[in-house]
DNA sequence: TTCATATTTCGATGATAATCGAAATAATTA
DNA sequence: TAATTATTTCGATTATCATCGAAATATGAA
């Protein structure tokens, strides 16, 4: 009997127009301070603050306190792919942008860079990587394989420079896709910038969202061996 | 995109805690007559009507008149998807004690159809009932043998007290996800007493979920030839 | 220390929506 | 026919909940 109002408590967190654009923000892996939610999603601090607070006691969203800042951000990768499903394709409320946050001022920690593939496409890529031995699941991180090494060097991703910046990631900056096993971090930034610069996949401005390119579908499914056409 | 609407649908259905009940109770597949449902769901007749004709006004309940009742079922694995998507990111359940855990373990067994029996126990009796050709399947309604009649009496089931009562006596209780329908009224509201009675079945207190007990196993087993160990 | 910033807690408000009693509708049974 | 049962509709009440102002707490900066 009590088995069902779990599934609504879950239920509820994307249901509600404020809770699921703080989600939506929330899905591209960062952690986001709680006045930055507040003012994407549209309410004022302590409205954010009070759902917050729910999420986190739903085991959605994970907090970690940096100072007077607390950092909010998806609790799992278990949580993000539900999330997803439920919110990546059609959002049903406004979320302010980032452009228009750093305008205004308020925030200035809004540095919200899509550093990496999410959703389906970077679910797949990973998968694929892992089939195909380029990479190797750890318990905590990916690690390259000497296949991987040869061909992310053909595929033009300089490793060397990529391992320096790994470890300036700053604390502030704490990504559950770094925890969980699932490829971010500075290889996935790296791959995000790439298949940009072939024009596989496109940023649309003002989201997060990204578009892929009828040259990225060819080369996701020739080279990746991952079909992202429309039809599934 | 279509299949996310519909999700985002359901989740805010789902959302509410009497709804996520009934739809919990839909989830075995069946079609059941809304007074059950409000029952189970621990609300009055009228509150789940209300709630019935909003997810039925979402496509996501049907329902299918039969005389004064309305059964009301689901037909499209998306709901199951969705909340099983939930159930699988929820805290898990916090049980109190052993004994909880196998009852709640038993409620996935069978479950009382209001006040009779249904679920796995349900059917497979009433299937063994038509093989030993105690019972006869009519188009809305079970008839009674000779045989039948000889043996209900035999199993100290008083049928004309049971003829007697302002219901149906024996009447099909639909199940259309399966083809096969059950024994329901009064006929099949006695034997749960009956079954209640031997200590063949324990009815839980809250919930309608109802758990065979080492004695019912055997019973079944031998007097109707219905298998019921926990191994299937 | 004092002031500013980030966030939460408290309390009140308002809107939405769930709930239920009473009555209506309809089918079934005696 | 009348009584019974299943369900819905209506109307009123109540509960829930998102929201935000005000104040509290905590941290960092001047």
């Amino acid at each position: 009997m009590k088995t069902n109002t779990n599934a609504a408590i879950i239920a509820s967190l994307v249901s509600e127009a404020s809770r699921a654009a703080i989600l939506t923000v929330l899905l591209d892996g960062r952690y986001h301070p709680a006045s930055e939610l507040a003012y994407m999603a549209g309410i004022k601090p302590q409205t954010a603050s009070f759902h917050l607070a729910k999420m986190v006691d739903a085991n959605v969203v994970a907090v970690s306190q940096h100072g007077r800042h607390r950092y909010y951000g998806i609790q799992s990768q278990e949580v993000a792919q539900v999330m997803e499903s439920f919110l990546s394709i059609a959002p049903p409320i406004k979320i302010k942008s980032l452009k228009q946050a750093k305008e205004d001022k308020a925030i200035r920690y809004a540095r919200t860079c899509y550093d990496h593939l999410a959703g389906n496409l970077g679910v797949a890529i990973t998968t694929s990587f892992l089939h195909k031995g380029l990479i190797d699941e750890k318990k905590e991180i990916f690690t390259i394989t000497e296949d991987g090494k040869e061909f992310f060097t053909s595929f033009q991703i300089d490793l060397e420079k990529l391992k320096k910046k790994r470890r300036s990631f700053s604390h502030k900056c704490l990504d559950w896709s770094e925890r969980r096993p699932h490829l971010a971090g500075a290889l996935g930034n790296a791959l995000l910038e790439r298949f940009i610069e072939l024009h596989w996949i496109q940023q649309l401005p003002k989201t997060r969202a990204i578009k892929i390119t009828a040259e990225g579908e060819k080369g996701f499914k020739e080279i990746f061996a991952v079909d992202m056409s429309h039809s599934s």
